[in-house]
Formats: structure tokens, sequence, C-alpha cells
DNA sequence: GTCAATATATTGTCTGATAAATCGGATAAA
DNA sequence: TTTATCCGATTTATCAGACAATATATTGAC
């Protein structure tokens, strides 16, 4: 069972698992994304992408259908695809955020993450200290404690997200979970992890047990100010990693 | 050139000048987010689509690509194409969005839309009346202006839209903009009007205005109050329709 | 020089075939 | 009886080759 023959019948069709179609589209937004093909810019036409990539044509129809379900590129007969004006793509998408994250403006993209952070975290934590039930109350609590107890650095920032998403949720608004989840995941894709000292984590942990502490006591206005001071403290880490390092592996965590 | 030949070779290959995979993927994704086919549901498979909607296999598959790039769905060899769980959906999507408001559920998608607006507006408002340069505050102006002197109600409903568009622009964040043409589409894509006497619409005109006249002045905390005034009235609006109308062209516009 | 017909290149669509993956049942073993 | 293994069937994944539709670019006529 460990050695199934295997019967490689062409050249591998998979990747890691994942489909060759979804390899393709990954590859070719990263590449819009990154900026190779500028918008307006006419991409390689189908036959040279199928050639580019060793792959069927069908398969590299499927990925630019997929690319333009994100609106990151449209195409017509006789034209070929073209890249889409920038304000066209829909960046509330996780793997354009994700691609986004990964492309040489990461910088740009973390101030404009962290700024849209001012906007909604707050007004969710107010409506969550509104509207949260028990249940919720619960998990957010649960969440909370478990990042002061976590041993490893990721099972604190797993912990985080938890608390993060567990007020959006009971912020109670269909569109702000979505949301949330998205700016969570991109952050964490960015592999990188906020590296303070004991002092800082502690600070952290006494801002995120305030957040919680009014979200108990159904105090929207304190819960707002609240987080505030804590998107206030991730700031100024970023800044002073932003000045500090020229490569250090700089930083933002999910809180 | 009205007439022309038009040699139809086969059955029409296009309907109404959008492309078929386009079409496919929009009827299929409607029936899903309408709840024809609740989460977990395996569908149909593609030659019973491509029987259903007598195209060819290739543009099933294609839309359904498009599908699963909004993670409406997913699929695997053998298992067939099922529906993913709601809270995976990519509802922050134009189309997504769209279909939603044309589902049995619009009255609750108008009601987190309308708070999702409480949460964004006032916040891009008040950046706005920070960060405006000078060119953005004249089409801030503009719009407003152009409210007031439309002659029709579709005329003052896309001046509306501008309006709230170019505050969303001045604030500066990328991630904002997206989000705005997200809630004017969709909101848009219902088809209805607001429907006031001529004092809701002095009144609404004056709420406008006062926007214009803070985000000019530079007065963040003023903006933001001004935006949440304007929201308030909005949801007057909502409510008396809600109780009052049967099926009365109910009601929601873009301001 | 302007306008119309034609050539051409590219995506859109259809069809048929092979590969891969997994479910379900049948079969064999403990 | 229960468990493990194998095989068949079904569905998507991928490939390949064809024709249709369409808009640009070229060419020709006036």
């Amino acid at each position: 069972m460990a050695t199934k023959p295997r019967s490689v019948g062409r050249e591998a069709p998979r990747i890691g698992g994942t489909f060759v179609h979804f390899s393709v589209a990954n590859e070719i937004g990263q590449r819009i994304v990154r900026g190779d093909y500028p918008p307006g810019t006419i991409l390689p036409n189908e036959a040279e992408w199928s050639a580019m990539f060793g792959v069927g044509r069908s398969v590299v129809r499927e990925a630019i259908k997929m690319l333009m379900a994100k609106n990151l590129l449209a195409s017509r007969p006789k034209i070929g695809s073209w890249v889409e004006p920038r304000e066209r793509w829909n960046l509330l998408d996780r793997e354009v955020l994700t691609w986004y994250a990964a492309s040489p403006e990461r910088r740009t993209f973390l101030k404009t993450v962290q700024e849209f952070r001012y906007i909604i975290e707050p007004e969710a934590a107010a409506l969550a200290s509104q509207r949260r039930s028990e249940t919720q109350m619960e998990a957010i609590s649960k969440a909370c404690h478990e990042m002061g107890t976590a041993r490893t650095l990721s099972e604190r920032t797993a912990a985080d997200t938890r608390f993060h998403l567990a007020i959006l949720r009971a912020a109670g608004n269909e569109l702000l979970l979505p949301l949330g989840a998205l700016i969570d995941s991109a952050l964490e894709g960015l592999f990188v992890f906020v590296t303070r000292e004991v002092n800082d984590l502690r600070h952290a942990q006494d801002l995120h047990e305030e957040i919680e502490r009014c979200i108990r006591l159904q105090r929207p206005e304190a819960a707002r100010k609240a987080v505030r001071r804590l998107l206030a403290n991730t700031d100024a880490v970023i800044a002073t990693q932003d000045s500090g390092g020229s490569g250090v592996r700089s930083a933002v965590g999910a809180s």
C-alpha cells in the first residue's frame, strides 16, 4: 500500500494535491497582482500559456475564467485577454489579497489593511457588546483566556485569530464575518509574527482582556475605545519594525 | 447594419450580448444562493447541466470554475460538485451579492447591508474630510450639486452613487472603494428606488449637503455624525415601507 | 483620401477520448 | 461476524482537434 504502482500514464497531471487549473490560475493571478502585466496589457494568448506551462488549452481557459470571476481580467475574441484596471479588481477576495500580500507592494498592503481594521473592528466590538449571546460570549472569553495561557507563539496567534473572529461573529452581521476572516487570512499569509518583548506581550494581553470585559459588561462605547487602544498598540509595533528593520522579518500578527 | 444577416450556423451561441458561460454561471450561481441547492448538496453533473441548458460541456465546466473562484462550490472526481457551506461563500463579491439581493431573503439582505453602511460610511467620511485632495473635493461637490439639480429619479440616484463613491475614493483606502462599489451595485441591483414625497427629498438633499460641507471644512467628527443622520433617515424610510407595504415597490436608494 | 470588402488572428464553443480518483459492493480472510 | 482487500463503475480532470464568432488590419475600389 505504501508503494502503489501509480501507473503514471502521462506527465504529472497534478501538483502537490492541487489541481492544475488551480495552480495555473494562481500563477497568472500572482503575476498580474505583482505587476508583471500592468492594467491594460494584453496577456499572452491561450496557446502561449498552454505551451509555457505545458498544459492543455482547457486548463488555461478554466484558469482564466477563475481570474475573470475575480475581475482581474477580461477577454474578447480576436482581442485577447487584458488586465482590468486596478479599481475593478476584487480586492476583497482571499486569493487576490494573498497575492497582494506577496507582491512588492507588501508595505502598502500592510498599511492599508491596518487602517481598514481601524474602521471595522471598533464598530464590530461595539455591536458585539450589544448583541452577543451567552454562547458567543463564552467563545470570546475562551479564546481570550487561551491567548493568555498559550505556550508557543503560533498557539497564541491562533487563539488571537479565534478571538477576533468570535467578536465579529457576535456582532451578528453577515458581511462583517467574511471581512474579518479575509483580513486575518491575508495577514496570516505573510508568515510573519509579532516579535515583542515580554513586556509588550503582557501589555497586549491586558488590552485584549479589557476588550473581553467591555463586551461582557455590554458597554459598546468602552469596547470601541478598547479596540482602538489595541490597534494603536499594533501600529506602534509596525512603526518600530518598519523604521528599525531593513529586512528584519518585519511584522504584524493577527492582533 | 441594423439587420445583419447573422448567419446562424448553429443554435445561438450567445445570449443578449453576454457569453454563454457567463449566463450559465449566473444561472447556477443564482440557484445556489437562492437556496435551490442547500450547502452540502451534490449538484447535477456536467452532462446534466449540459443537457439542461443545451450547451457544451466546456461551457459548463468554465461556468463551474467561475463559481469555484467565488467559493460557492467545490468538486472532485467521482464525487461531483457540491455546494460549499455558507460561511465559505465569498459574500463580498459583486455577483454573489446581486444574487443574494435577488433571493427570497431579500429582506434580511437589506437589513444587513444597511447596518453595514453604518459601520463603513461614517468612518469613510471622517477619513475623507482629513485627506481629500482638492480634485477629490471637487468631485464630491459636483456630485452633490448634481443630486440637487437632477430632473429624473434615475439621474438623481446615479448622482447619489457618484457622491458616495467619491467620498470613499477620497478616504484613500484601497479596500474601502471596492466595498462601497459593492454595496452600491447590490442596492442598485434591486431595481427599487426611494419614493418619497418632495419634503423628504428636500430633507435628504439637505443631509447630503451637510456632509459635503463637513468634508469641505475638514471636520471629521462632524462628517461622521452627518453621515449617521443620513443613514438614520434612510432607515426610517425602509421601516415605513417595510411595515406599510405588502408588495409596494419597496424601497432603498443609494443614499 | 475615404469607404468597403477581405484577410487574419484570437477567443468562444463543441465533441470525443483518456486519466485519475473515489465510492460501493463483492470477495476473501480472520 | 467482522474486517480487509480488490474490482467495477461513475464523475471530474485533462487533452486534442475542429469550427464559429468577432474585431483588427490590410487591401482594393472609387
